[in-house]
RNA sequence: GGGGCUGUAGCGCAGUUGGUUAGCGCGUCUCCCUGUCACGGAGAAGGUCGUGGGUUCGAAUCCCAUCAGCCUCGCCA
């Protein structure tokens, strides 16, 4: 017989269905045996009499099983308008038991997020399994699916940028990897897929988008990772409010199929400064506190951010992103090395309920343009040609004007999940000291992987 | 790199003027129960008190060191 999925039993009353899934919870009465069953569609009351009750008391939680049964409508006081499946049970006629569990390390049909977190990582597979996990997964597919489908509707193309990359002397820290074929080189982990997305807009693309991961070897928070993932597009031939817009419709769009609430459409729009003075940072909160319970998202858009900041040693360096256009008013400023404290850049930030939720701007298309940039961070002409080269000279081939955005996808999910850590909507998340959820790395490797990769063990 | 908090049974916790058998709840196991859905009832098992060292007649408790976890500042184009 075919196996019926839990919440199809809701239609199937009168039919014997074949179900199979994980055994949540038993109850034992003497001759009745009752067993909630779970597979991915929910949840359903398995009720066991005569020889076959003799049998489920055998089970354990979290085996998995094999049910054959009859569907019946509840009647009276048995209805549990708690479930979701609670106005009809199963009448068990047939178990088979698929696979036996141990008694899991934790009690995993209850919430866990008062269990210690080392524990829930090491056995992430069973915390997956918990109700409120998998919702959090779940929903990140479906913010992702409907992300992708707009993005299509849209004309873009999803394209993929390479994973082993150059490291980059600027910015976040790299994770490297060691290279075989040349001994004493190393790649990085891209930290964004900035660089390849701004070249395939030279390429013609026109409109490139991807779900990309970016990796960064900085110390982690409740909200950060060594890797997260980001909606990373960008666009040819437009201006900032092209961009903006563009990614306003679509969370919106987004979010309201989900079923979200907006505070504010469109979203509010402030500068850096005006932020500063009111908020006293560059993110805010917007909701009131029956705006928090009701799940409602607050967006806005900060803009106008200074273009470079001053380092502790007293030179320039960017504040946001180095590939950034000025706004244009600053352009010349930018191109003469003047009044360099007062160029704002064309960066625009999103913010959604307090977190940075992405971030972009228009991008220099010009060689001209990033060199006066580097040139403001005390790099020579050579240094500059050295550390991004390869940039001008895709500059001086036809680049088109461009700019883009990255939408971090975990601030988002947890915004619309209404978690506080981000490893909550993290499949296999690491600790804050980078241990990996189940597999235990990093680790050491054997001396035959060493000497392959040209590298000695300090230990 | 700095700061704060935490570590006692599988999970969540209580337990310090240092004191003899270290408790509670959940879970687990055994028995009873024909309607429960966090079932209920009776009983039982389960602990190197993170680790190492020290003080003491005696340490979960005091001291030193160390490890791990969480939060946070720095850091995160």
């Amino acid at each position: 017989m075919k196996r019926s999925m839990i919440k199809e039993t809701l239609e199937k009353v009168g039919e014997v269905v074949v179900l199979k899934g994980w055994v949540n919870s038993i109850r034992e009465h003497g001759k009745v045996v009752f067993i909630d069953l779970r597979d991915r569609t929910g949840m359903v009351q398995v009720v066991f009499w005569g020889e076959v009750a003799v049998a489920a008391k055998a089970l354990g939680v979290e085996y998995v099983v094999e049910i054959e049964g009859l569907v019946k409508q509840r009647s009276g006081s048995n209805v549990n308008a708690e479930i979701e499946t609670g106005s009809v049970e199963i009448e068990g006629q047939k178990l088979t038991v698929i696979n036996e569990s141990k008694t899991p390390p934790f009690e995993i049909n209850k919430d866990t997020s008062a269990v210690d977190e080392a524990v829930r990582l090491k056995y992430r597979y069973l915390d997956l399994r918990s109700a409120r996990v998998q919702k959090n997964i779940k929903l990140r597919s479906e913010f992702v699916r409907r992300v992708r489908e707009f993005l299509f509707g849209q004309d873009f193309t999803e394209i993929e940028t390479p994973l082993l990359t150059k490291s980059t002397p600027e910015g976040s820290r790299d994770f490297v990897v060691p290279s075989r074929l040349q001994p004493g080189k190393f790649y990085a982990l891209p930290q964004s897929p900035q660089q390849y997305k701004q070249l395939l807009m030279t390429a013609g693309f026109e409109k490139y988008f991807q779900t990309a991961r970016a990796i960064r070897d900085e110390d982690l928070r409740a909200d950060r990772g060594f890797e997260h993932t980001q909606i990373d597009l960008e666009m040819s031939f437009v201006e900032r409010d092209d961009v903006m817009n563009l990614v306003e419709e679509m969370m919106i769009t987004v979010a309201e199929e989900m079923g979200y609430q907006i505070k504010e459409k469109p979203f509010p729009r402030i500068t850096y400064k005006e932020s500063m003075a009111k908020y006293g940072a560059d993110k805010f909160d917007l909701r009131t506190e029956e705006e928090v319970k009701n799940g409602v998202l607050a967006f806005a858009w900060v803009v106008e951010f200074p273009f470079f900041e001053k380092t502790d040693d007293g030179k320039w360096t960017f504040s946001h992103n180095p590939f950034s256009m000025p706004i244009s008013e600053h352009l010349d400023d930018l191109m003469e090395g003047k009044n360099i404290g007062e160029i704002k850049t064309t960066q625009y930030d999103l913010i959604c309920n307090g977190y940075e939720a992405g971030g972009g701007s228009i991008r220099a298309h010009k060689a001209e343009i990033l060199e006066a940039t580097y040139k403001v961070m005390g790099y020579s002409a050579e240094e500059t040609r050295e550390s991004v080269g390869h940039m001008l000279e895709a500059f001086q081939l036809g680049t088109p004007p461009h700019g883009g955005i990255a939408l971090g996808v975990e601030r988002m999910i947890m915004n619309l999940a209404n978690e506080k850590y981000l490893r909550e909507v993290q499949a296999f998340p690491m600790t804050g000291s980078g241990q990996t959820s189940v597999m235990e790395a990093p680790s050491e490797l054997s001396e035959k992987q060493l000497k392959e990769l040209s590298l000695k063990s300090v230990m």
